[in-house]
DNA sequence: GTTTCATGGAACTTTTATTGTTACATATAG
DNA sequence: CTATATGTAACAATAAAAGTTCCATGAAAC
């Protein structure tokens, strides 16, 4: 493993996407530029396209393309897409039964990470893939030919 | 692996002990109760030691004990003494360098990243120990012989 | 229509992290 | 001295994630 996340990885491709919008790039080519397999790229972009994300055409020059505007595509939309949880979950063996304090645990703990959940959708929602591009792009892009 | 997480094995032992103040619990006892393994618990309570939250006496009868009253120990403290992350954290392969978005991607995921975990922190501040063990013999536990 | 190049998806392997296990040294009460 | 506890290292087992291979399918170019 090469301690990508599915998550890291989409926002890469997606802002190559955006920042080549007349292109329809493979599931290869932006293998290589992620540094990782065409099906990793294929996995991933699929889910995001049954979030209206992104879309795919076959044949020859086919490839991705966003299906809105990066401006109306939120860090949110991309992380719920991905069906991704940022939060570690602590919960116990479903079969201990035992002792009864596991499952108290597991209740505050469950109620703590929903809250904690709520609190991180709405911070993501605030991040637009337009303003993940703009910071990629002032750092200076190489452009994929 | 059972699902478990050191942190809610954590917690669980720490009720355990906070509802047995008397008693010095031993690591073979509470992996009993905790459905692990004894160096599985010394392993996470010996992180809690060195954060003062337990202390441990050898020889006969001994075991582990809190080392302060739970109304003075926060959810913070004890996420903070086991060193983990509650956030999964999104990095991609340091040796990718290929693509300067990687970084931008990684850049603002961390910053993004280190704020919500400052959140979480002061949430996790806000819970005492005393307050899940509230719960938890509220619901009604079995006391361990 | 046939060829070419793309996605779609199943099945399998590899890698990584975590947990569980064994073994043994050390300390302490009785 | 002995029994019983922690402390720690080394190793094995397990599960999750990513990478890989393979082939079917669909769409464009010729």
């Amino acid at each position: 493993m090469k301690r990508s996340s599915r998550l890291s990885i989409a926002l890469h491709a997606l802002v190559h996407l955006h920042a080549q919008p007349d292109k329809q790039l493979s599931s290869a080519a932006l293998a290589t530029c992620l540094m990782t397999n065409p099906v990793v790229v294929r996995r991933i972009l699929g889910e995001l396209r049954e979030a209206d994300i992104v879309e795919a055409s076959k044949g020859p020059n086919g490839g991705w393309t966003l299906s809105r505007p990066a401006t109306e595509i939120t860090l949110r939309d991309v992380y719920a897409a991905l069906g991704e949880r940022m939060l570690l979950r602590t919960e116990s063996d479903p079969g201990d039964t035992t002792c009864a304090i596991v499952r108290s645990v597991d209740r505050v703990m469950h109620d703590f990470l929903n809250d904690a959940e709520a609190l991180l959708a709405a911070r993501l929602q605030r991040v637009r893939l337009s303003d993940l591009a703009t910071e990629a792009l002032h750092a200076g892009f190489p452009r994929l030919d």
